[in-house]
DNA sequence: ATATTAAAAGAGTAATTTGTCTTTTATTAT
DNA sequence: ATAATAAAAGACAAATTACTCTTTTAATAT
């Protein structure tokens, strides 16, 4: 479904949602720790969401990640299509160039649903919904 | 969605099967050719397959590929968990190793159903059912 | 029997993705 | 100002996926 950056993406951003809503930053060890990701290769990525704009983060102590409020009502959509790309919710199922329907590969109209679900979901997972849930432990991020 | 390997061995046995309806076989290169694959990675391809049953071939001349009976009641569901491995019908959308309804990652439940769509969509994708669309120019396998 | 045909097998190379390590830059507390 | 902290940046290394090329084996037609 995703690639492993995208993966790890959206449970860091997830992640440091919760962690900084009290104002405070959270630190890369931090991070990897709490979504069990390896350490350097997570500071990556979230170098990328960060020029994105997708993450917050301030250097020096007390530094680390954040969200700011606009960060924050962004959906798991807008992630994956920076990490990703769109080709998740445009791309043919088969790996036509050309597929829609006027030339329509095998499984076309129903990729095309599988698609719309998958974009749908996505567009409504907004970030800052998932930080009650896991204070209460009722979704978890690793394991 | 696929690895490429599996989106070329999806494409290789719809065409065979449509090109193999009159009994006759057909050749790497006109598989190739018919699906806009690299040539010598179809046929590693579908050596793989070949072992494991899901296509059926003979060396020499007038050999090539075909499908049996068997083989054309499948569905692309076979195929795939043949090629790629279960894990699209059964692996966590952010790649945790546990993840269900006990212990879920905040898209479980959202992503079981895109899940269970899309085997459902494979399932009832018979093999033998594209060739007459194939051949009617309403489905297409390349471009 | 022999030449021809076409898949099977094997041994690579190339590209992409995933992950690691070290150095530099910015921020803050003292 | 200086030391400490933590992210940014850059240069690799490993693993996986995608693809290529050559040789061998099996089947068939003559």
């Amino acid at each position: 479904m995703f690639s492993k950056t995208c993966e790890y993406a959206i449970k860091a951003i997830i992640y440091v949602a919760q962690k900084s809503r009290d104002g405070s930053k959270v630190g890369i060890k931090d991070i990897s720790k709490g979504i069990d990701s390896p350490e350097h290769f997570i500071a990556k990525i979230l170098q990328d969401l960060s020029k994105k704009g997708l993450i917050q983060s301030l250097k020096g102590p007390n530094g680390g990640f954040y969200l700011d409020e606009e960060s924050l009502n962004r959906s798991l959509a807008d992630i994956v299509r920076e990490v990703d790309g769109n080709k998740i919710f445009t791309a043919c199922g088969l790996g036509l160039k050309q597929c829609n329907a006027h030339k329509p590969c095998p499984i076309h109209y129903q990729y095309q649903e599988i698609r719309e679900k998958t974009h749908e979901m996505l567009r409504d997972a907004k970030i800052g919904a998932f930080s009650e849930k896991l204070e209460q432990n009722t979704v978890f991020l690793k394991r």
